[in-house]
This record gives structure tokens, sequence and C-alpha cells, in this order.
DNA sequence: ACTCCAATGTAGCACAAGCTACCTTCCAGT
DNA sequence: ACTGGAAGGTAGCTTGTGCTACATTGGAGT
């Protein structure tokens, strides 16, 4: 029966690659509501246009983009009317702006100049654990109550 | 004069999206040629087989990466050959290296699990600009001085 | 020397996300 | 009420990365 079994159980590495690219896969979906929230909050509603100038794409990529949110059901609008959220879009907004959030100030605490945690944090937060996520908190946490950055 | 340039100069939410996206352009290809130095060092050669089960996806996929790096001098190879990296892949190997072992060693330095900061790292690597690379190097140096972990 | 099969290549598909060019809609200001 | 132009939709292309199915190759073992 000896089994040769070339790759029944995937490996270790093959493991954390797959993980990165679901990660990816999740992505645009998280900072899109987020932009969304961001923009009804800012401006009162949110237009292809406003994410479009948001995420520095065209607005075709936008919209196709928007039309597969909406699939997703975590936006809700009709042809040419603004895009609002659904309560499946707010959660998942919620969700990630805390992630982003606490990324971006964990990096801040760390010491990094707030022009480079920024887009840093954009692309960190995706890619951050639930255990990572507690660490950088309480890290965040610590040093306010010491004495801002540094 | 009016003008009224809806979007001459690049806003910052657009600056950060798009660097996180030509981050991800880059990322394929660190990681490619991270994995073939790794298994030149640990088999002696480097074959697609190999390359396949390392990053967990089918030959297909790594012959036609492969054939991309090719193109881009980082690896050489002919059909049904091993492959090996240039001068130039070695040089992307090395510093790829380096940056994930700073970012997984500050990931055990915050303390965080082994068997999420592997995973973490993975994704994380590909997003820390140069500041914060400096600034997780500093924060593993000061936590081993000290004492290990926490 | 042959043969068989694992490894590799190739064809052709899917899907995400980027783009330009072009067409349609709607509303603000006259 | 009209209408010009900004906003948004559509067609169709590109690139990257994933896949299955099938063809080819080369070397290990007889
Ligand atoms: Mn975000
Ligand atoms: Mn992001
Ligand atoms: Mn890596
Ligand atoms: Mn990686």
């Amino acid at each position: 029966m000896a089994r040769t079994w070339t790759q029944t159980r995937p490996n270790r590495p093959g493991r954390a690659f797959r993980k990165v690219r679901t990660d990816h896969a999740a992505e645009t979906a998280q900072d899109y509501v987020e932009a969304v929230s961001d923009i009804v909050h800012r401006n009162g509603v949110c237009r292809v246009k406003d994410l479009s100038e948001h995420m520095g794409v065209s607005h075709v990529t936008v919209s196709r983009i928007v039309a597969r949110l909406l699939d997703e059901q975590l936006v809700e609008t009709e042809p040419y009317r603004p895009i609002r959220l659904t309560a499946r879009g707010e959660q998942l907004a919620a969700a990630s702006r805390r992630r982003h959030d606490i990324v971006f100030r964990f990096l801040l605490s760390l010491g990094v100049p707030g022009h480079e945690a920024g887009p840093d944090a954009e692309g960190i937060e995706h890619h951050v654990g639930d255990a990572t996520l507690h660490r950088m908190a309480e890290h965040v946490a610590g040093c306010e109550e010491t004495g801002a950055a540094r």
C-alpha cells in the first residue's frame, strides 16, 4: 500500500501563502465599505465620483466593484444614484475602520512618521490576525498611558 | 480663469491606495525569489514542483510566474530544468529575506504566537516602508537586549 | 536499451481589477 | 422648459493569477 501521498495535507509555507491570498481577496471589499462610510459621514452621500477620487482609480473600476459589493449585499444603490451601506456593509465598515485605526495608531506609537504610517497601515491592516491585532492594541494603550509616541 | 481642476494632484487617500497596489505588484516576485533561494539552500536545486508545493498553487501557475521572472531577469532556467537565481534575483531574495525576518521577529517580540506570526509576516512584509522597517528592527533589538519576547 | 511515470509544458478557461473610448442620464442655471 | 456638461454606465481591451485537462519529456529502474 506504500502511499506516495505527494501532498495530502498542505505544508506550512503553503498555508501561509494561501492565507495571504484570501486576505487579498477580502481587501477590496473592506477598503470600499470603509470609504463609503467615511464619505457618507463627510458629504452626506457617497457617489461613484467620490469613491473614484478616494481610491485613486477610474470611475469604471469603481462602478464594477460597486456592482460586486451590491451582489455581496454590502451596499445598495440604483443607477445614477448615491451608494449607501447595508446593515452588513455597516458592520464590515465598522470592523475595518477599527482594525485600520489600531494598525495606524500602533505604527505611530512605534515612532513611524505619519506620512509613512498612513500608507503602510492601508496595506498592513489586511494581513493582521486576531492575536497580532490584540498585541498592537495593547502596545498602543501602553504607550498612551506613558506618554505619546516614542 | 476659475479652473475647476477636479483632480490635478492626487489626494491623500488616493496616494496611499496607489502605494498598496504597487506593493502588491511587487509581491509575487519577492516571494518567489525568496522561495527559490530557500529551496536551493535546502535541496541543492529548485524545481517547479518544489515551488508549487511551497507556494500552495498548481505547477501551471508556477511555470507561468517563472516565465515572468525569467523575463525580468530574476531567474534563469531552461524547459524541464531546475530554476536558479540570477545575480539580480539573489539580491532581491536577500533583501526580501531580510525584510521578512525583521517583520517576523518583530511580531514575535510583540508577543504574537509563532503560528500566527508566520502567516501575518508573509503578508505584512510587502507593505512595510523604510521608516517602519527601521522601527521594527529597533524594537526587536531592544527586546533582545532586555530578555526574549514579552 | 526500454519503458513508464512523475515532472513539466501548453491550451484554454475564470475572475479581479486596471484602463480608454464612447454613450446615456439628470440636474443646475439660464 | 431647455440644454450643456458633469456624472455615471457600457463595450472591450490588458495584465496577473488561479484552475483543469491534456501532451510531452527525461531519467530511474528494470
Ligand atoms: Mn482601511
Ligand atoms: Mn487597506
Ligand atoms: Mn516572504
Ligand atoms: Mn510574502
